[in-house]
DNA sequence: TGCAACTGATTGCAAAATGCAATTGGTTTG
DNA sequence: CAAACCAATTGCATTTTGCAATCAGTTGCA
C-alpha cells in the first residue's frame, strides 16, 4: 500500500482515495445499485468501465480498506465484493454530491431521481440506508422488511420515471 | 467546452467536474485559504502543483463555470480569480469530505483542525461561510465584521495548533 | 461427454494526462 | 536600468488511462 501522501490535509487524503474518474463510480454502483460481482460492475454501469481499470480499482479500494473480497459459496470462481464501514459512511457525501450535481449540471431525469429522493429523505433516510448496507455487507442485524428498504424506494422512483417517460417503448429489462 | 458526457448521472457529472487530482485542491485553497492569484495558488498549496497543471485547471474550471477571472486594477498583469455561486455551494461537500477524511485517513493535526472546526460548526457555520464567500467573490452585501469571519475563526484555530505543537520552533511565517 | 456461455481477471498497445524544469513576454519595484 | 515578479507556455520523460483481445478455470445444458 502506498504510504507517501502529498499532504495530511483531510480533503487531499480523501481525494487520494477516490479523486479519480472511476473509484467513486464503482462505489456508487455497489451502494445504490447493489452490485457485488465483477461482471455486474463491468456491464452494469452506464459509463462503461474497462475490465482492466475495474480490476485495478477493486484491488486498490481493497488495499485502502474500502472493500473486501470473499468467495461466493454458490460458485467456485465467483468473487463477492463487500463494502466496509469506511465505504458505507460515504453515503452522506454521495447524497450531497448528487444534490449539487442536480442543481448545477445537465443531469438526466431518470438518473437523478434517486438523488432527488435521497436529498428529500435527508439525514434520517441516509442513516436508514447505511444501516441497510451494514446488514447486507457486514452481516449486521436489521429489522427492515426487504420490501421497505431505502434501495427499494429509490428503485421504485427510478422505474416510475422510466414508465412515465416512455410507457410505450418499454420492454423486458435488460438486466 | 466539452459537451459529451459519460452519463447524465449527477454523481458522474460531478466527478467529471472535479474528479481529478487537482481541481478540488485548487478550490479548497481558494475557499479556505482565500487564494485569489496564480502565484498564491502555485506556491501556497502544500501539495505542490505544477504551473502548467494549475494553468490548465484554472482554464478548465472557468469553462465549467466554477471560476471567473478579472484584471487586478492595482497591477496590470495580475489576474484575480473569483469563485462563482456554483463553486461556493461546494462548501457543504468539502465539509463532509473533510469530516470523512478525519475519521478514516491519516490526517495531520495542523491540517485537519479547520475541518474539525467546520464540522463542529455544522450547517449554520457553513451557511455563514458561504455568505462571506459571496461577499468576497460576488460582491454581495455582508454584515459580518472582518474579524468575526468564519475564515478568521478557522485560521485562528490552525495557528493555535501550530503554536501548541512547536512553540519553540516558530519563526516568521514563510508566506 | 462435449461445448457454449460465463467467471474474474491479464496482456499488449496507443493515447492522454501528469510532473518537472526551463523559458516567455510583459510589469513593477527599487 | 536591472532585479524581481506576473501569468502563463514549451519541451520532454514518465505515468495513467482506454480499448480490444485474450486467458484459464467453472458452470449449465444437451
Amino acid at each position: 500500500m502506498k504510504t507517501d501522501h502529498r499532504s495530511g490535509c483531510p480533503i487531499n487524503l480523501s481525494l487520494e482515495v477516490f479523486g479519480d474518474r472511476w473509484s467513486l463510480i464503482i462505489l456508487r454502483d455497489m451502494i445504490f445499485g447493489g452490485k457485488r460481482h465483477f461482471r455486474e460492475l463491468l456491464n452494469g454501469s452506464i459509463e462503461g468501465i474497462a475490465s482492466n481499470i475495474l480490476a485495478d480499482r477493486l484491488k486498490r479500494l481493497m488495499e485502502l480498506g474500502m472493500l473486501t473480497k470473499a468467495d461466493d459459496p454458490s460458485h467456485k470462481q465467483k468473487a463477492i465484493y463487500s463494502l466496509t464501514e469506511m465505504a458505507i459512511t460515504l453515503v452522506p457525501i454521495l447524497a450531497h454530491l448528487g444534490a449539487w450535481g442536480r442543481v448545477w449540471l445537465p443531469v438526466s431525469e431518470e438518473l437523478s431521481i434517486r438523488a432527488e429522493l435521497l436529498e428529500r429523505g435527508g439525514p434520517p433516510m441516509w442513516d436508514k440506508f447505511m444501516d441497510e448496507l451494514r446488514h447486507e455487507h457486514l452481516g449486521a442485524p436489521s429489522d427492515t422488511p426487504a420490501n421497505a428498504t431505502v434501495r427499494a424506494t429509490l428503485q421504485a422512483g427510478y422505474e416510475a420515471v422510466v414508465a412515465r417517460k416512455a410507457p410505450e417503448a418499454r420492454r423486458e429489462p435488460a438486466a
